[in-house]
RNA sequence: GCGCCUGUAGCUCAGGGGAUAGAGCAGCGGACUUCUAAUCCGUUAGUCGAGGGUUCAAAUCCUUCCAGGCGCACCA
């Protein structure tokens, strides 16, 4: 597509004059493609030519009538729109040569030239169990990590454990109160969640149990040696159970740096603010004002000495700055902390650090309940690996009605009750909010992950009854395409180097996925009505190499995503 | 009170200056002796929250209002 734009810009850059890169930008698609397949929009001569746009488009129509491109065959106007027509053998033809020669790698560009992006994402808070809240980062980071890989760019997953803070606090007071060794031993993370569930409870009671969870925090943060065996336990704990959840997702970090990293690094910070004259005391506290920025005051420094998370991720940026000179900087976390990290750029801007504006936070919609926000502390949660197994065991009870001779049915399950939990937060604007219901998030009809690998499956049954020798560069076979359904197919397939492109610089999969579903969709109208197998020689050749390119975008498209597509399902 | 986000078909959502506003679900009716019917085809459905403005052109940009969500100094 690329390809056949440029052929454009240069075309009619002497007609029109305006730069090829220009006219580029302005070429739209149309919304049918009975009027072609990617317009002109002659609006913007109107003034120049002092003209109207139908007369402009009909006057280039003319000038062009006797022109024929490589990847385009007639233009024709409509309105004030020039319309350009593909000529479907040779970019048909293209399209499938660039799939089959890139493979894998098809979509895949250099444009981040290895430069870092450090992505951080999942970040759960220890000591509380890993709930259906967190996958959102999860599942957006992972597959934003992975977009910006595919890019070229050299994208690092960083965790960063909400492993300091008061809630330790609040745990050391409501475990020495009330918690036993046994129950502890028997099921860590959801005993040590009841724990911080009681706390809550109780202070309402009892308030003085805030200021003991305080102080508590404090001596972690001094190094005092009882809390911090708390600490460390309860840490170690709780990560041995996130990595079973990462284990099943197929999630890896290259840093697990949790806030207690920075711990050595805060002075650092204070010092630097202080020097920079930023921060004043206020009540005890130290604070930097922003106001003239339109911003409320934030807080480095608690009157008792203690210090607060935005300290924390101002010595983690200024540290990601320092180790990975990184191109730019992600934070996958909740729209509700939207005002904390601008408050956190902001900083970094005063500070004077010229690479604040390449941080970027990457916010996204609560996941609610019908009757409210889920709430840790009030014990209102939907665990991430029941969600998990319930959806991979309703794959299998379909599996089992669908396809009960299926070989490898365990694998094909994980693959589509694990993808149909991921495609449900990758496919919708991150910045909605979700409102959960067990119903949809197991439903596996309609716009899914598992109508996207059901037509990769149905391709790779095809290809396997064909034979591999089947499969081999035919540039005649491939230029044999015609029927409509063959040609919107490899139309769409030209797109996906454009919908990553896009998805990464908006930060949002849900193009990418939702352009896997129209790949699907245009496939299966293809498979409807052109028979691969039933058709013979060169045009069989034809079909083989257009459902080939088909698998390989579907597969390049799914992995990005962080979703398997099986073979088989 | 102030700030940010959201409001599109009965439901869940795409589209984010351009041509007739689109999908899925639900409903109704069709298509398996033929490459997996987890599919496909047809059909019903809209004052794009409301008003005002900018523009040749607004669901899209600006503004006011309404509704919902989320934030706003000792949590993260």
């Amino acid at each position: 597509m690329q390809k056949l734009k440029e052929e454009i810009g240069e075309l009619l850059a002497p007609l029109v004059s305006l730069e090829p890169e220009e006219i580029i930008s302005l070429l739209e698609v149309p919304p049918d493609t009975k009027f072609g397949d990617l317009a002109f929009p002659c609006f913007a001569l109107a003034k120049k030519r002092k003209q109207a746009p139908p007369l402009i488009a009909q006057e280039l129509t003319e000038e062009l009538s006797r022109e024929k491109g490589t990847y385009w065959e007639k233009v024709s106007p409509k309105g004030p729109y020039l319309n350009f027509f593909v000529a479907p053998a040779a970019f048909g033809c293209e399209v499938l040569q660039q799939v089959y020669e890139r493979s894998s790698k098809y979509g895949h560009t250099n444009l981040g030239m290895g430069r870092n992006v450090p992505v951080d994402y999942s970040s759960p808070n220890i000591a509380k169990p890993f709930g259906i809240g967190h996958i959102r980062s999860t599942v957006i980071g992972h597959s934003l990590y992975l977009i910006y890989r595919a890019l070229g760019y050299n994208s690092i997953g960083v965790n960063h454990l909400g492993d300091w803070g008061t809630q330790f606090g609040k745990l050391i007071v409501a475990y020495k109160r009330w918690g036993t060794e046994s129950e502890l031993e028997n099921d860590p993370v959801n005993y040590l969640y009841r724990l911080y569930v009681d706390f809550h409870k109780k202070v309402e009671d009892e308030p003085e149990l805030d200021d003991e969870a305080r102080s508590w925090f404090l001596k972690l943060e001094q190094g005092d040696e009882e809390a911090v065996a708390y600490w460390d336990r309860f840490k170690k704990l709780s990560l041995e159970n996130y990595e079973q959840v990462y284990n099943l997702l197929g999630i890896e970090f290259e840093y697990y740096h949790g806030e207690s990293h920075y711990n050595e690094m805060l002075e650092g910070v204070i010092e630097l603010v202080r020097e920079k004259g930023i921060a004043r005391e206020s009540e005890g506290a130290l604070i930097v004002d922003l106001e003239p920025y339109g911003l409320p005051p934030v807080m480095l420094r608690k009157k008792d000495g203690a210090t607060l998370y935005i300290t924390r991720d101002l010595a983690a940026a200024i540290y990601r700055y320092k180790t990975f000179d990184f191109a730019r900087s992600l934070y996958v976390v909740g729209a509700e902390q939207t005002l904390h990290f601008q408050q956190l750029f902001k900083v970094l801007e005063l500070l004077g650090f010229k690479w604040a504006r390449d941080c970027v936070h990457v916010p996204f919609g609560l996941i609610r309940f019908k009757d409210g926000k889920m709430s840790t502390r009030a014990g209102k949660i939907v665990l991430l690996e029941e969600v998990l197994q319930r959806s991979i065991n309703m794959a299998r009870d379909i599996i089992d009605e669908k396809n009960p001779d299926l070989e490898d049915k365990e694998g094909a399950a994980r693959a589509v009750g694990l993808g149909a939990v991921r495609f449900g937060d990758l496919s919708n604007d991150r910045v909605k909010n979700i409102e959960f219901d067990w119903d949809k998030a197991l439903d596996f009809s309609g716009e899914t992950a598992a109508y996207i690998q059901y037509a990769h499956a149905r391709i790779c049954s095809i290809l396997r009854k064909a034979g591999s020798d089947k499969r081999v560069w035919d540039e005649k076979a491939a230029s044999l395409l015609s029927e409509d359904e063959e040609v919107v197919l490899f139309k769409t397939l030209a797109l996906l180097p454009e919908k990553i492109i896009a998805a990464a610089e908006t930060y949002k999969p849900s193009i990418l996925a939702r352009y896997l579903i129209d790949v699907a969709r245009d496939f299966n109208r293809f498979y409807h009505s052109c028979p691969v197998l039933g058709s013979e020689g060169e045009l069989q050749r034809g079909r083989l190499l257009l459902i080939d390119a088909t698998r390989q975008v579907i597969a390049n498209g799914l992995e990005l995503l962080g979703i398997e597509a099986p073979e088989e399902m």
